[in-house]
DNA sequence: ACATTAGATGTCTATATAGGAATATGTCAA
DNA sequence: TTGACATATTCCTATATAGACATCTAATGT
């Protein structure tokens, strides 16, 4: 079997880098395809493209107007990313923790 | 161009929802294959072939000891992930915002 | 009507899977 | 040494890209 479709999911979608760099660029205001084309330096059938996988996975919103397309990042979506990822978080606090305690350990004993 | 390797990075490597479950599973304590193996009901060389993924990419962290090996998920890793998605936190918590403020609108309009 | 502009789609190619089956490697126990 | 056990690797196949290039569609201005 291959690799899952890039629009199954948020975490196919979010792992091409290029798509991470558009939903930054996308975050703080909606943009016609042309902007994004030039802020970004990639080509326009790649952009629309990417797009394309952004919005079947819901991370972008389009809006029309004429002939221009106005693309925003649904900042929504990303949290079900951000939710899997916080699982992991009392972890690797824990593991700060640990090390901060080892070192503080250290320190005491220098200083007997 | 194909898609970038699943060992590139931690993106990519957390796009496969076995690997997910897998680092779940092994954030809590370590655990030989084996028990991954019947835990997540996956057939061995698979579970193998993730943690090699896993191991590649530095989000688990393994101990041999006679002939099992003891995989453990390397929370910290993760963080990247965590805070990559965190930057877009503002942008739907003002999205909340704008809900929440229609509505009480709503709801003090009804009130009078 | 016609040329122009913005964006989407189609084609082609090289490559990287994920799963399944078979096999290899390494370690312990008798 | 031999056999059993734990895990890793190899081989095979079908499939899904991402990029480059060409082309198509829809909306606009004159």
């Amino acid at each position: 079997m291959p690799r899952a479709a890039t629009t199954s999911d948020i975490f196919n979608a979010v792992a091409e880098p290029r798509r991470r760099e558009i939903l930054t660029f996308l975050a703080r205001r909606e943009r016609p395809v042309s902007e994004i084309v030039i802020g970004l330096e990639l080509d326009q059938p790649s952009v629309s493209k990417h797009l394309r996988v952004l919005r079947e996975t819901g991370l972008v919103h389009m809006r029309c107007q004429g002939r221009q397309k106005f693309y925003r990042t649904n900042a929504q979506a990303i949290r079900p990313l951000h939710d899997w990822a916080s699982r992991f978080e009392q972890y690797w606090s824990q593991q700060l923790n640990r090390v901060k305690q080892r070192a503080e350990a250290v320190a005491a004993r220098e200083n007997t």
